[in-house]
DNA sequence: CGAGGGTTTGAAGTGCATCAAATAGTGTGG
DNA sequence: CCACACTATTTGATGCACTTCAAACCCTCG
């Protein structure tokens, strides 16, 4: 499940036509680049940053993959490189709500840490995915010794709650259209002009997933947003005409003004 | 439970009649007592509860009043020694979605220092509350040069977080009915038996806002409960007949087993 | 006792879910 | 390059859950 040498092995060619991956050799120099471009590690010390990148690895994963699942000792976190990650639980009778879908640049797992170690959601890919990863030991240890890592994952873990405030806003005052418009709207670029094209970053089934309702309904309300002129929507390509016709459209029904920068991510 | 010296006091009806402010002098030997209650300052130093005691201030605040609201320059963060508080979010077209609704022993306000020192809600009195506050400030110089303060929040944001991803759950997975009744088993004291009897904390318009169901939804469900068997009520006084089939019938649509107890609060 | 807020009840409407089936898309092997 | 299998997406018809609007009821408190 867990083998930390994956993609340094034999069949070579085998994953990279499988997988389309570079197989390459554990790379610290450039695990520490990586790291050193995330929030968590934002002002770190090379040393430190040494420490993480001397215990992690890199990883590739396939569409469709377990991470890991909900209650599952938590052996490690995941720092996305590329790709897309769902984030889910399931009840006891079967039913899965979706959490969060992450891509690139956005970690998880880290808050096992607080959690008797143990995940407390799973974690599926959704679009073949590369990933670096470290033991969880190695975070903790960090946080427990190192006050410039706990004061980012602080912010890191306030920015997580004010977006899922957000969340909860949504499903109880926006309906599907709606919240629909605001996904992508918080999928466009910080220079947003007054038209633009965007794609669809994951299947329509997920983003339904992740905004709470049935594919049949996503499906609909786009149909609604395309009748009312608001966007025109090509399988996964979407031209949004009129950005600002848009933010009315969705964000008078939201506490958060348009540009909700701080929370995307 | 919490109080010790407050009611005593000089101006009890002056207090009571002009709502505001109790006008007595800060109790140092108290407010360390109260503070070192709260799972912030778990296992931190006398000194530094000294530090907050003597920034702090006890006030008490009639049901209704805005203690702040959204966006505004955060200065206090408040300790709720009695009464309830309820925050909340309010869309542009004057929609309002209940974030939380918290009670003696929680703290509101706290997350402002990783906000650009601005409350990202709006915060009420729902039912006539004391509290402790202190400035943001000595949070925030507390956080940057205690790191076991910083640890204490870090584990306090984590359940935070867990929490908000169950009320998310919720509000996609489980009906009207199955909400009240998990709202209902969280007021349960931990060592539940075969049934019992509990209170209904605040007032029924407000339990639904928090459940995310509008009033008379609320009624109604509450009224399936009746008829079902699984609760029974007057006014704010509900009695339940036999726990486990409340549980069955409400935890089933969840991903978190029964006694949810570290999510509690 | 009477005013006003909280709560319940009724009737009707809306939005989303569900079930079922058609259609479009994608990757497969021939 | 085509036919097939399989999955994603759309569309239609219907039902249910929750909301909305309106009115009645109830309770508390001056």
């Amino acid at each position: 499940m867990t083998s930390k040498t994956l993609v340094c092995h034999a069949s070579a060619e085998y994953i990279a036509h499988m997988l389309s991956v570079a197989p390459h050799m554990l790379d610290h120099p450039n695990i520490v680049s990586e790291l050193s471009g995330v929030a968590l590690f934002n002002g770190i010390d090379e040393a430190t940053l040494q420490q993480f990148a001397q215990a992690a690895s890199l990883r590739t994963e396939p569409k469709g993959k377990i991470l890991f699942i909900q209650e599952d000792e938590a052996e490690w976190v995941y720092l996305i490189q590329r790709g897309w990650v769902k984030m889910f639980r399931e009840t006891m009778d079967g039913a899965e709500a979706v959490i969060d879908v992450m891509t690139a640049g956005h970690m998880f797992g880290d808050n096992a840490v607080f959690e008797n170690d143990s995940y407390s959601y799973s974690a599926q890919v959704v679009e073949q995915v590369q990933m670096i990863m470290f033991p969880v030991s190695v975070l903790k240890k960090a946080i427990a010794s190192n006050p410039s890592i706990a004061l980012n994952m602080l912010s890191s873990m306030s920015r997580h709650r004010q977006q899922q405030h957000l969340e909860i806003e949504h499903l109880n005052l926006q309906n599907a259209p709606q919240r629909i418009g605001c996904f992508l709207l918080r999928l466009c670029p910080a220079d947003v002009g007054q038209s633009l094209n965007l794609n669809l970053p994951y299947d329509k089934t997920l983003i339904a997933a992740r905004l709470g309702m049935k594919p049949e309904t996503f499906s609909r309300a786009l149909a609604v947003l395309k009748k009312d002129g608001l966007i025109e929507i090509t399988g996964a390509s979407v031209f949004i005409p009129n950005v600002p016709h848009l933010v009315t459209y969705t964000c008078d029904h939201c506490s958060t003004a348009f540009p909700c920068e701080d929370l995307k991510g």
